[in-house]
DNA sequence: GTTCCTGCAAAATTTTTGCATCAGT
DNA sequence: ACTGATGCAAAAATTTTGCAGGAAC
């Protein structure tokens, strides 16, 4: 369970110090804490969450870390359609999901589905391309109720 | 083959006369600029072409007649990752298609399928949702050579 | 004539960049 | 020590809002 998170933490750590980064304790700070979420989070929850917790961080650091993932494939960048980014972390290994999002309070949730990935894996190949989003759009529970 | 664009306008004009809003010049322009499109635009771009074709709108405009669009589900935003919203009609009816976007230069291209669209639409109703995008990832044609 | 639409300018928000300093190797 | 990483502040880019004048009904 957690063993997937402990391993993404540690694949970072190789993949950016065998590309020639240095490992500065924002790093990885912002590493540890996208390893632990569910699903994905912004650059200021990301600034705020590590403030809240004792460790102070410039917000142009969290832009810079999250593009360095992002460019080495370690972290996944989504737009939900409310103008700013969330990211997490690419689950290469079999914690792949995609994301519903409530159209009134803007709520994400994550979901997966066999098949919808199947189907996509095919389109993917045929166009070929490397990765792929989805998102589903309507009221989640709460807002329906 | 222009018919459905036709009708995309005749159908946003009608909606949105009958929710009680008046037929303005600058919403008439986007209305008709988005019709011709075969993919999605930014608001920039908009602004841009509807300004170079000798109709001049503020950019403030374009961001509340797309807003007003979006509202009424006759114009959908799109989000591909670069930080940029664009927007496209939805064509309600059988001209249905999702996004292929360039990791190199950005550029953003249309796709379908039908056996993604099944699998998308099983979930889509399971999850009750109203709405799904699909977005690809990968190299396009041109950069890839 | 009233009310909504539009355009400009200003503000707010999100993201990027410049630069001095600090820390990892 | 050397060089990349970090934080702050400033800048840039994108989107929203306030307001006055004009247009639709």
């Amino acid at each position: 369970m957690a063993k997937g998170k402990t391993d993404w933490v540690e694949h970072a750590r190789d993949v950016l110090r065998d590309s020639g980064h240095r490992a500065g304790g924002a790093r990885g700070a912002v590493v540890e804490l996208l390893s632990r979420q569910d699903c994905c989070l912004t650059a200021q929850q990301i600034h705020d969450r590590l403030r809240r917790r004792g460790r102070p961080i410039g917000i142009a650091s969290v832009y810079r870390i999250l593009d360095l993932l992002v460019a080495h494939g370690l972290v996944t960048r989504l737009d939900v359609g409310s103008g700013v980014a969330h990211y997490e972390p690419s689950q290469a290994g079999g914690e792949h999901h995609h994301h519903l999002v409530c159209e009134d309070c803007g709520k994400v949730e994550a979901f997966a589905d066999e098949g919808l990935e199947r189907a996509i894996r095919a389109v993917q190949a045929r166009a070929g391309a490397t990765a792929h989003d989805v998102v589903l759009r309507g009221a989640c529970q709460t807002c329906r109720s």
